[in-house]
DNA sequence: CCCCAGGGCAGGT
DNA sequence: ACCTGCCATGGG
């Protein structure tokens, strides 16, 4: 695994390296948070851990999803070659749905700053923290984003989605069952499907995801990637916000 | 001043 | 089913 570009390749948004090269951050709902503070060096340790060895998703095969990945497309070979291992993390599923609310319309640097300041420096508020300190959603420059993540919230709060209930649900169940949130749509669904619930299979489509297709697959569906064409999206995502394809 | 950002909704056709 | 304007806000 590649720690620093798992962390810092859209995926999650609390992470930070500091100066002596440690990375830092919180994961996880607040009350059950977990607080990170290692360096590449020190993943033997990651992964002996029992929270975080779920988190880097040590528990999956990696070597078969590469090599799944690998011989398939050039530019995607080209992508592996230059980023290192991607893990998919595994993370709480509210936590990485409203994270992805807050993410519509919207650049990497502001969500990150948009989602600490809701987190107060600790874990991810619980969806019934949200639904009852809704003013201070207002006060803390989601934009037009804090009805949605409200919204959300109060589905979660009232139960009108059990987000637990995703698990057992196929892929396309879990994706209907999300959208019934307002201001869920496909893209905010298929990345809490690929991010919380490790739906591999599932290819978020933001502007990035769609100036590739365009530009390195004739225009071509996702689904031309594979059964792993999530894990796919997020090198040819980084790869691309690295060259910064136009 | 402009345009864009890990979108989705509402309204129209 | 597809298209367009709009939604707040900060950075380039």
């Amino acid at each position: 695994m590649n720690l620093a570009v798992t962390l810092s390749c859209g995926q999650c948004f609390r992470f930070s390296q500091d100066q002596d090269g440690y990375w830092n951050g919180i994961a996880g709902i607040k009350g059950s948070e977990h607080r990170l503070h290692t360096r590449q060096c020190d993943q033997r340790a990651l992964e002996d851990d029992p929270f975080w060895h779920h988190y880097f998703s040590f528990d999956r095969d990696y070597e078969a999803i590469e090599s799944d990945l690998r011989g398939r497309f050039e530019i995607l070979d080209k992508a592996m070659d230059a980023v290192g291992q991607i893990r998919i993390l595994s993370q709480d599923p509210w936590e990485t749905l409203g994270s992805f609310i807050l993410s519509q319309n919207n650049n990497i640097k502001r969500i990150r700053g948009m989602v600490e300041r809701l987190c107060r420096g600790s874990g991810f508020p619980s969806a019934e923290e949200i639904v009852q300190c809704k003013d201070f959603l207002c006060t803390i420059g989601l934009g037009f984003r804090d009805k949605y993540l409200y919204c959300g919230a109060a589905s979660i709060a009232q139960g009108k989605l059990d987000l637990k209930a995703l698990s057992t649900m196929s892929t396309e169940e879990a994706r209907k069952a999300l959208m019934t949130i307002y201001g869920v749509g496909p893209k905010v669904a298929d990345c809490t499907l690929l991010y919380g619930l490790g739906r591999y299979e599932v290819c978020p489509m933001d502007v990035w995801m769609k100036r590739v297709m365009e530009a390195w697959f004739n225009g071509e569906s996702p689904s031309i990637l594979g059964p792993y064409a999530g894990v796919a999206q997020q090198y040819l995502f980084h790869y691309a916000r690295m060259i910064d394809l136009k």
